[in-house]
DNA sequence: CTGAAAGCGCTTACAG
DNA sequence: CTGAAAGCGCTTACAG
């Protein structure tokens, strides 16, 4: 026979309470006691926190965040949790909020579920101190609403200019992967970005479009119209961006794709076509997925999972009073690998 | 200038108070009304809800929860958060869980932290109502251990008889893996594990070496205690597995390796020694990572977030006071692509 | 440095 | 079907 909500255990849990009567002090010198506030005698302090110890008294989160006001929550909100990158970013997040003693709350939101955001999302009301936003690509005019909401917001994976975020500077590693295929002596290159059918300006691709036509551009080169495709940031993307570039007439010699997954897709369909990567057609990824190395694949490299942690630590930074809305930009790199080579004809 | 935990907003949020008094009833009412309680005239409650949603009242978590002693916060323990397979599970717990309005709490416990879970994780003291366990891996002495804990427990990755779980049957999907390789006509096949130099007996391994060790002997075969290695389920752990095979005076035609992450390290170590996967050596990983298909790789199929999903399921439906230990299997299948073929000397 | 007491915002027997 | 009131377990001015 089934009960709804029975007790699931006869033993009352110790509280404060029982800690006070033991150490022979109020509540309120074992509450001051156990969280370092100042104004209580060391000795008192140190008996107090024997005391709890012995009795395996841990303070009930939910009593001290009503009574704080504070819930100690971070929300985190991410339109898909199990890509390499979101993951790489929550574990971030996660170890630094951990270490800091702030529980983190994740929500998913897809794009429609963006404009709920912005009006304070009902799974977050009333129990974040702040909330991260990753990937979310609001655009600058979204940051303008988020920076109006009460709560702190960082944005992670988009810089912005009016609220605080943390990313790479995309333009710079497109640039970087465009600099690689020219010196190998690639004139004809191709780039695959994705999101192009979103309903919002997405800076992420098109500001590694920027710093990859700007490198182009300083050699005299230029990316024609149809060497442009969108690959929707997925492996199969990828694959069948991939596959139009090289339906062209002149197809190019080389492809810059703005993830490692769609680079994924892209030796996928030099694979079907019986091509040989590197060799027939160079590929350039974005991310330094754990795979990539695998595979020989050239990438651009971010560390995600230091922008996790610097994004939390942002957060802590606000929550304790830091006005300032802050940009930091984060390190990234070439990783030359066995997809890039020379052109065919050279 | 900074101070430190200043009021972020000076209007006070709409408190419960706020709608018994628009509605002219008392709170207990507004509190039964918006949380479907029987015994409220149903116009009462109609009143009370559209008052609730003119005001945008949410009720305070931490105050619901500390009133009414249930956390509504479900417990996620895992050694990993980053792996494919971790953050699919997470996706699919949280799916469920959101909406039944639980929130996730999630904790990354190593070997070492395994003890502490089973005493009571200091984080999760208080503050959940069940707690759910991903690959910890804890066989069945440590499952003794947490039936025993006053919270419903369920595993997620390994079949537990003490503890409800829920997981693939590991010994068939290997037998799979087996049959496929002996139907293609080899006949020295290798295997690579894992995890055996963890302190406590992992199921998972065991039990794909027996189901892998079983298919053999139907037919006659064996595996060679040189044949088995230890790939520690990491891509560099699987390449240098496979390295070592491959350096036998007389390697296996074929490898079998428990994770896809393994067989992608196999196909590393192939083209580092030039050597063509799939006719030279054919390699069937377990999982079916989404980069699994974009390499061609012949894997066992496993349908993980659906495994996340269930696991949530159960989790309810022991809080809901079901007190029965259960075990759900959930289905695999062979996914043959092109790391398999035929043995060489064939 | 410490304590008495109010209060955080709910839920839930209990009594109608 | 509804309300008055106690209570959940803390924190924090306020007063010493």
């Amino acid at each position: 026979m089934r009960m709804s909500h029975e007790p699931r255990s006869g033993k009352p849990r110790v509280n404060i309470n029982d800690v006070a009567h033991a150490a022979g002090v109020s509540t309120a010198t074992v509450s001051r006691a156990l969280r370092d506030h100042p104004y209580v005698a060391e000795a008192t302090r140190q008996r107090i926190i024997r005391i709890a110890e012995d009795l395996h008294y841990v303070a009930n989160a939910n009593a001290a965040r009503l009574a704080s006001g504070q819930s100690r929550t971070i929300g985190l909100l991410t339109p898909l949790l199990t890509s390499w990158y979101t993951s790489e970013i929550v574990a971030g997040v996660e170890e630094v909020l951990t270490l800091a003693q702030y529980d983190l709350l994740i929500g998913t939101a897809n794009a429609m579920a963006r404009e709920r955001i912005f009006r304070g999302d009902a799974r977050f009301h009333q129990r974040i101190d702040g909330v991260l936003l990753v990937d979310v690509f609001c655009s600058e005019a979204g940051a303008r609403q988020l920076s109006e909401m009460e709560l702190p917001v960082v944005v992670l994976g988009e810089q912005l200019r009016s609220v605080t975020s943390v990313s790479v500077d995309n333009a710079r590693g497109a640039a970087l992967a465009a600099q690689h295929l020219i010196e190998l002596g690639h004139r004809r290159l191709g780039i695959v970005g994705g999101h192009s059918n979103l309903d919002v300006a997405h800076n992420v691709p098109t500001e590694r479009m920027g710093g990859f036509v700007g490198a182009l551009s300083v050699v005299g080169l230029r990316v024609p119209p149809e060497y442009v495709e969108d690959g929707d940031f997925t492996i199969d993307g990828g694959r069948r961006a991939t596959h139009r570039l090289l339906e062209l007439a002149e197809p190019p010699t080389a492809v810059f794709l703005m993830s490692d997954e769609m680079a994924f897709g892209a030796m996928w369909a030099l694979r079907e076509r019986g091509l040989q990567v590197g060799r027939d057609l160079s590929i350039v990824g974005f991310d330094n997925h754990p795979v990539a190395e695998s595979v020989g694949l050239t990438t651009v490299g971010q560390p995600v999972r230091e922008i996790g942690r610097l994004g939390a630590r942002l957060m802590l930074e606000a929550l304790d009073g830091s006005e300032d809305v802050q940009h930091h930009p984060v390190e990234l790199g070439l990783v030359a690998r066995d997809t890039t080579g020379p052109p065919p004809a050279a």
